[in-house]
DNA sequence: TAAAACGTAAGT
DNA sequence: ACTTACGTTTTA
């Protein structure tokens, strides 16, 4: 009503001041509607709930859609700070758009509560049963095809085959609907809003790409989301055809190709499908239901895909077990074993490409599950595309082979989700999900799909960084790496040849491709090839922290839509895991959480991927924070979405992002969601990403390693240590966001004594600087930090200058100023001599013992560094 | 095609 | 009666 109006674009400048065309503002609107839409009743006001979207064929009105009020989203408050918030009028902003804050945007919304059955004219019943079964019989079902709601037990042909739409509560493809064969083409039926159709959306762009390396996040959430999408999908499908042994992965977590002969059939069935034979799809799927009421047998085939033949036969029985929760041993063994095969030939390459990633990727791989759930909901969406509309799209194949390969678990830990609040949802079979889904938690689909919501306002962000960024992104180089075989791995590599780039980065590795700003660079001198190619380990000062090393050119994220794009991010969980493990028979196991967490602490990230497969329960507990204090990303060329809410769910303290293209916006996603984060390593990521620290707060930062980041000189520098501009709610402290870091690693920037003087102001802590390879810094800088009134003067401990040409012997006098100082690296400063480092030695012996560990690296008796 | 705009459904 | 915000239309 009103608010529609009430522009005030003035107000409305908050920032963001799109300016949304202020000039059309009172537009006539609504005339034109009528074309699309056959009830949109346009403007006029009725319509009310009528409006049919243009492209479906429905029968009926359809109802909106309101929130659950029960989910993680919903119960939060507004942020104040997305786009919508902005808008809105009491956060000053004009109030056209009308949106829900991003932040809260429902995960599964519910059917209004006027809504009736179609047949009975009642409302949902559940609540009133106690079995599952005729709970769900009982609830109103609302058909994302003919937009009907009816009582699945006012329904003359029952059980037939509707397909329950496990992403959103009471949504399925009504039994006629789907006897009819017809296609509803939003799978995710009415009411569910896609972040990709919103602004801002990280969804949007992706369904093109997805590489290989998504997997990280699998285990974000547990799975189950779109599993049920694309289970739906999916499984008649995989039911049908032989289910191989095992599913070999067609995309190694890095992405490598596999080859063809490994594709199992039933992938390379589907992909057919993609290509080029859509009538085969529809046609299996009209026969067979894609998801029949029974929740199990929607999980079944990607169970199968993980497990060994002998178990598929009773994959069904897992299934169900898992979703009990019970801890599935045989399964778990089994799981484990296919997980490990899998990544063996993984890891080999891997190993060799780049060893320095293995946990992580392993991580990543498993993480894939929650990836592939993820895409697989995209996936789906891209299916129906394909069906529908032809699209053919390998990359879809793709995504979906690989999740195919490692789902199994999933299944079975559906709701690991970190949103899975939904606890008492997690036990109940999809289908009692679904229901219960009405007005209850939702279930981590939702989750997922919130996710993405939560994204969208990231993506815009990123989307506006990503020209900055550069990026033009196709393929990445990956040669950075050592060279992992840069293929396009991702693209075609599922064998599709990809048609088409549907993957993410196009193809080719654009070798050279690295980022233009990357090439052009040159650090202090160095040219950036040099630095580039200096292999870590060889540096000549054996940085050990991050040496310049090969900046992963970055790889070019994949094109940033694509990664964040189907990113579901999901918000950590709520509820405490549960702290016993339920078994089978209805009881729970009689070791606490507690002690599986100890005997998970002496697993690798690896490992604990793997077991967060084995049921929802180890999922979560497989998450605990304490077992991923420290999370190294270092080198993994693109960050995913799924990677970073897998990373959000376990809250780690050290987190290092060193040389990954990582962009601004993940960045600043991660850090708003990180607030026990103590040490951040971003060596050699670019400065667009680093910038991500400017208006994000992590106030328990310690330790900032920003060595070689790309682009960030003085300027950039005062960006980074400026006040904070903005005085919203928690965030009125005035200090310096960064006041806390007592470990700054600076190394090859061209930094001059203006960033020092702002170090030295902002940081009271500093205790660690790392100035190595910076040129610009001489013996005055060394005497700015150790002037008199300077809190630094005190507090540094440890001052490395190694390859630093302009200091001199001076600065040796300069540090006998500083009371705590215990490590100087002068190596290879050429104007430094070893007289000097001895006088010093000589000269402070009286207060405190140095020694010259090596040729002018000064180093406190006594003291390690 | 993404983002803004807005009628009006749904909730309070 | 008023607020929120869904889902579609319109604009850029």
């Amino acid at each position: 009503m009103a608010m529609s109006l009430s522009a005030d674009d003035e107000d409305y400048d908050s920032d963001t001041a799109e300016q949304q065309r202020l000039p059309n503002k009172p537009k006539p609107k609504m005339a034109a509607s009528t074309a699309t839409t056959p009830a949109a009743t346009t403007s006029s006001s009725t319509a009310t709930a009528v409006k049919l979207p243009s492209n479906r064929s429905s029968s009926g009105a359809r109802r909106r859609r309101t929130r659950c009020r029960k989910c993680e989203a919903c119960v939060r408050t507004e942020c104040g700070e997305c786009h919508f918030c902005k808008d809105m009028k009491k956060f000053g902003g004009p109030g056209r758009m009308k949106q829900s804050c991003i932040m809260r945007q429902c995960i599964a919304p519910v059917l209004p509560h006027t809504a009736v059955c179609v047949v009975c004219g009642e409302a949902g019943k559940e609540d009133t049963l106690d079995d599952e079964d005729e709970k769900f019989n009982a609830m109103l079902m609302e058909c994302s095809i003919c937009n009907e709601i009816v009582h699945p037990n006012c329904l003359k042909v029952k059980d037939a085959a509707g397909v329950v739409n496990d992403e959103l509560p009471n949504c399925w493809e009504c039994p006629k609907c789907n006897y009819a064969g017809k296609t509803g083409k939003q799978k995710r039926g009415p009411g569910f809003k896609y972040a990709s159709n919103l602004p801002g959306s990280l969804l949007r762009e992706q369904k093109a790409g997805r590489d290989g390396r998504e997997e990280l996040d699998q285990t974000s959430t547990g799975s189950s989301s779109i599993k049920r999408k694309s289970e739906r999908e999916e499984t008649p499908r995989l039911k049908t055809e032989e289910l191989p042994s095992r599913l070999p992965p067609l995309l190694s977590p890095s992405g490598l190709p596999r080859p063809r002969s490994e594709v199992p059939n039933f992938l390379r069935k589907k992909r057919k499908l993609f290509d080029d034979d859509e009538e085969e799809e529809e046609a299996s799927v009209k026969k067979k239901p894609k998801k029949s009421w029974r929740p199990e047998e929607a999980l079944i085939p990607k169970l199968s895909h993980m497990k060994t033949e002998e178990e598929e036969d009773n994959s069904d029985e897992e299934e169900e077990r898992q979703e009990k929760r019970e801890l599935p041993r045989r399964s778990f063994k089994k799981d484990y074993s296919t997980v490990r095969k899998e990544e063996v030939h993984e890891e080999e390459r891997r190993e060799e490409r780049d060893p320095p990633f293995r946990s992580l990727k392993e991580f990543n791989s498993l993480r894939k599950e929650e990836d592939q759930e993820d895409e697989k909901e995209d996936d789906d969406e891209d299916e129906e595309e394909d069906n529908n509309g032809k699209r053919g799209r390998d990359s879809s194949l793709a995504l979906k082979n690989m999740s195919l390969e490692s789902d199994a678990s999933q299944c079975s830990s559906p709701r690991a989700g970190p949103s899975s609040e939904g606890s008492e949802t997690q036990e109940k079979a999809p289908r009692a999900r679904a229901k219960r889904h009405r007005r209850k938690p939702p279930n981590r689909q939702l989750s997922t799909e919130l996710s993405k919501q939560l994204n969208m306002e990231i993506r815009r962000t990123e989307h506006s960084l990503a020209n900055e960024n550069q990026q033009p992104l196709k393929s990445e180089p990956e040669d950075s790496e050592n060279e992992e075989p840069k293929r396009g791995l991702r693209n075609g590599t599922t064998g599709n040849g990809g048609g088409g780039g549907g993957v993410e980065r196009g193809g080719g590795g654009e070798g050279g491709g690295e980022r233009p700003h990357l090439r052009a660079r040159e650090m202090n001198g160095t040219s950036w090839e040099l630095r580039h190619f200096y292999p870590p380990q060889i540096t000549p000062l054996g940085l050990n922290r991050s040496s310049p090393t090969v900046r992963p050119i970055p790889a070019r994220s994949p094109p940033k839509c694509v990664q964040m794009e189907r990113h579901v991010i999901r918000p950590p969980p709520i509820c405490p895991p549960p702290d016993r493990l339920p078994l089978a028979d209805g009881r729970n196991h009689i070791a606490p959480r507690e002690a599986w967490l100890a005997i998970f602490g002496h697993l690798s990230h690896r490992e604990l991927c793997v077991c967060m497969r084995v049921c929802r329960t180890w999922n979560r507990w497989c998450c605990d924070k304490r077992l991923w204090t420290h999370i190294d990303l270092k080198r993994c060329k693109s960050i995913t979405p799924l990677m970073l809410s897998g990373i959000i769910r376990r809250q780690p303290i050290t987190l290092d992002l060193s040389w990954t293209n990582i962009s601004k916006k993940q960045l600043s996603w991660l850090i708003n969601r990180l607030p026990g984060l103590r040490v951040l390593l971003l060596s050699g990521c670019s400065w667009v990403a680093v910038s991500a620290l400017c208006t994000s707060s992590c106030p328990l930062l310690r330790t900032l390693d920003l060595q070689w980041v790309e682009g960030l000189k003085d300027p950039q520098m005062r960006d980074l240590l400026s006040l904070p501009t903005d005085n919203r709610p928690g965030q009125m402290d005035m200090r310096s966001k960064l006041r806390n870091v007592i470990d700054l690693r600076l190394a090859g920037l061209d930094i001059t004594d203006s960033s020092l003087r702002l170090i030295i102001k902002n940081m009271p802590l500093l205790s660690h600087l790392d100035l190595s390879y910076c040129n610009h810094i001489n013996d005055q800088s060394v005497n700015l930090l150790t002037a008199a009134g300077t809190t630094t003067r005190d507090s540094l401990t440890d001052v490395n200058l190694s390859v630093c040409n302009r200091v001199t012997d001076q600065s040796l006098s300069y540090f006998k100023r500083c009371g705590s100082i215990c490590h100087i690296d002068l190596r290879f400063c050429k104007q430094v001599s070893r007289q000097a480092c001895e006088r010093f030695i000589a000269e402070m012996s009286v207060i405190v013992p140095f020694q010259l560990q090596e040729d002018k690296l000064l180093q406190k008796l006594h003291s390690t560094p």
